[in-house]
Parts: C-alpha cells; sequence; structure tokens
DNA sequence: ATTATATTGTAAAATATTTTACATTTTTAT
DNA sequence: ATAAAAATGTAAAATATTTTACAATATAAT
C-alpha cells in the first residue's frame, strides 16, 4: 500500500479542470515568501484557503524550544487551512517556506463562492481530505507498531511522497527526532544505520533519499 | 482544543437537511449485524458509503494473533467507507458490529448520483473527513509527545469523544494496548493509576469513564 | 455448581531508549 | 581566513518499557 502513495496523493490542483484553475486564479492573492518564513501561525482564525504553486511548505508546530515538529510537506497544488473554512477551527499548525514560496491565498467567503459555481472545486478538496486521513493513518500504524529504524523509513517515506518535490528533505535531525518521537541520538543511530543499507545518506541540515524506490520497498517487506 | 472534541464531531447525518435524509433513506439498503459481526473486511473493493444507524461500529485492523487495534468507534449519524469512493482505495480497515447495530449502506454510484442532486451531501461528507482528519493528527500529537499516563488518558478521550455514545468503552486491554503502541502490562498500570485519580472504573473487557470532563480537564492541563 | 477459558494484575529480568556529555563536523558571521 | 555558532556522531549511565511468568479474577461452557 506504501506503493501506492506517491500516486494518490495528487495536489488538488491537478484535479481540476480549466475553467476552475481560472476562476481560482481570478479570485487568488498571489504571495511570496522567503525560506523559513512563516506564512500562517497557529491559532490564526482569519478562514481561508491556500494553494502552494511553487516551491515547498512545511506543515507542523514550532515547539516553544524552537524545535518544528512536522506534519506534513506541501508541494505545488497542494492545499491547506480547509479546517478553517469548513471546521470551523482556528488555524491548526504553524506553516513555514521552505525556499522561495509562492502561495494563492483564498479568503474563505470568496472560495465559498466560487465553490457555489464550480462543482469539481468541493470534490477535489474532498479526495485531498480523504487521501492525507489515510497518510496519517500510515504514520500513525508506524508509530505504533515498527520498531524505530522501520519507523524512522516509513515516516521518510511518507513525508517526501506527500510532498512530491524531489528527493531531498531539509530539516534537522532533532526536529526529525521530535517528529518521531524520539530521541536525537536516536534517530541518529537509525539514520546511520539506513545510510549503511544504502537507501539514505545523511547532511548537515538535510537527508536525501537516495533510492525512493529502495527505501519503499524495504518499508513495505517488513511492515505488517 | 481536546475540550472542543465532542461539538465538532458532528455525525454526518446531523449536518444534512431534511430533503436529504430522505433521498438517502431511500436509496439505502439497510443492514442489520449482531454483536461481534464482521461489517466490512480490509480489502473489499467494492466501493459504497456506509452511514450507522444505530448501535456502534469498530473501526481498526485485525492482526494475525486476533487482536484488534482499533483506529475509531462510529456512533449513529456517522459514515465510514469514503475512501473507497473518492480516493479509488479499497477498504483501509476492519469494520466490526460492537452490540446489535442497523447500518445503511449505499453502493458507490448510487451514492454519487444523490450527489448531483442534493447539494449538501458532498459539503457534510468534506466537514466530516477534515474533523477526522484533525482527530487523527490530535492522537499523532498524544503519541509523540506525551508520556504514558497522558497518552492513555487523551487515547481514551479521543477515542470515546468520537464515537459520542456514552462513556463505556468496550475493550479488552490487550487491544487497547496494541493500539497505543504499548506493552499489556504498562498499559494495565497505566489504568490502575487513572483509576486512583478516580478518572476511570476498569472492568473486565471495559473501561468506563467516569467523569468524561474532569478527564478531559486532566488531559488538557498535562497537554503542551 | 463446577470446570474451563479468557482476561487482568503484578513482579523480576532483559532489553531498549533517553539523558547527559562531549568530540567532531559543517555552516555562518565577522 | 578565522572565530563563533549550529548541527551531528557517539558513548556511558540512568531510566523506562518490554518480555516473561504466574497469580488472581471474571466470564463462559458444561
Amino acid at each position: 500500500m506504501l506503493s501506492k502513495l506517491r500516486d494518490i496523493s495528487i495536489p488538488y490542483l491537478d484535479q481540476l479542470v480549466d475553467s476552475d484553475l481560472e476562476a481560482l486564479k481570478a479570485a487568488a492573492i498571489p504571495m511570496r515568501y522567503a525560506d523559513g518564513e512563516l506564512i500562517h501561525n497557529r491559532g490564526d482564525d482569519k478562514p481561508g484557503l491556500s494553494i502552494v504553486r511553487s516551491g515547498l511548505v512545511r506543515v507542523g508546530v514550532i515547539r516553544t524550544d524552537g524545535t518544528f515538529v512536522i506534519t506534513s510537506m506541501l508541494g505545488p497544488g497542494q492545499t491547506f487551512g480547509e479546517f478553517t473554512l469548513f471546521a470551523d477551527l482556528p488555524r491548526t499548525h504553524d506553516i513555514v517556506a521552505q525556499g522561495e514560496t509562492l502561495v494563492w491565498q483564498l479568503p474563505g467567503k470568496r472560495f465559498l463562492r466560487l465553490c457555489e459555481n464550480n462543482s469539481k472545486l468541493l470534490p477535489a478538496l474532498l479526495q485531498t481530505s480523504l487521501v492525507r486521513n489515510y497518510v496519517l493513518l500510515e504514520l500513525i500504524e508506524a508509530m505504533r507498531s515498527l520498531p524505530v529504524l522501520e519507523r524512522v523509513a516509513k515516516t521518510l517515506v511518507i513525508l517526501v511522497a506527500t510532498a512530491r518535490q524531489g528527493n531531498e528533505f531539509y530539516t534537522r535531525q532533532s526536529d526529525l527526532a521530535a517528529t518521531l518521537g524520539m530521541s536525537r541520538p536516536t534517530l541518529s543511530t537509525a539514520l546511520a544505520k539506513l545510510e549503511t543499507l544504502n537507501l539514505i545518506t545523511r547532511g548537515y541540515g538535510r537527508i536525501h533519499i537516495s533510492d525512493y524506490q529502495s527505501l519503499t520497498e524495504w518499508v513495505s517487506a517488513r511492515d505488517s
């Protein structure tokens, strides 16, 4: 099932027809963010949908000690902020730009009006949301049933697969460790082992997935 | 945020207007299941939406050793099977009836046709899906950042809150331990402590949430 | 009622992970 | 270029959790 992840994580925009795209483009407020810039604060309650157009966005929670606990990475065509629109919740996460990033900001009411006239906007959002659901369930399954090494590997696969953006994962080990709910030394040795197995390469502030296919197969072979 | 959980976990059916309800009722195939009966197998790929009408349904994975790893419990008005309809995935979970249960089964194509004429069916499904997303994120957060006792307590709150069905949780400790990704003895001692704190009562094959409010507050007070 | 089975409680030994500490490496700032 | 800061690698001690084992309790079967 893990091998299907990349295929089913289709970006929102890629699911829309041209007319929907045009309508969105006309309504959107394009915003540019620099590397590391905070796009949204957890707790913000101005409703709106955001769509990544280029670059990459990191979704997570900034802890008081500065560690960034990653929930997911979003690439071009992917969305965030749905909660604020349809579940009447404030932003549940901090959103940070990774590299130069262009984001379409769609104010809540404006997007809801568009939905009435463009029939595919809502179903596509539902598809996106359901796939994310599935991804989260896989993450939970990794956390509760896999030993450290496999847990690290599977989480890497999931985070990289859903971003759909290259195989370079920019993160400090301390952040990834917090994301995985383990200590940095434990993660560090796990990553060392994965490098020994030629599945990844470690760098300063980044992890390179040398061979996504092999890593996926390696995980699948020892998952459930 | 945990205190809001019960309020935002509004069952799908409760979000619909009467006309939608009527349309659903006319199209649904009512099915009765006895306690413990398997409603769906993981892997089934006949697409369809299922709606709990009465009773309770357990969503999870039955492991080869027989343990049931719970993902969630669904009460009246709540749905499952969306994946098969909108994400082209087979059933990702085993679904088991808890007590006498009535379920409306809606074959895929039939439901999709209904969506075209009943405008609220899809948005309500989106709302449901987004809330479930949020719940899963809270579960993940519990697993990665909370110590055992708090992790157990928070997971109990989440599972009970989303079911919206009383405060009696029928489960073997071995199943709940697998759900939490910990050993049964560890869970056992944690439950004992929670009982000492007058937050729950333990039974044979069940856990009673004596005071949902207090339990929620206790968790919130030591959660981030 | 009685026996058998399933589940829970709990302790000790074995194991895994965290914590702490510090050396090493890489990047950033001057 | 050099110094300072940040991040990573890694080992030892401290701690937590699992494993294993068995007793106690509750339910189911006869």
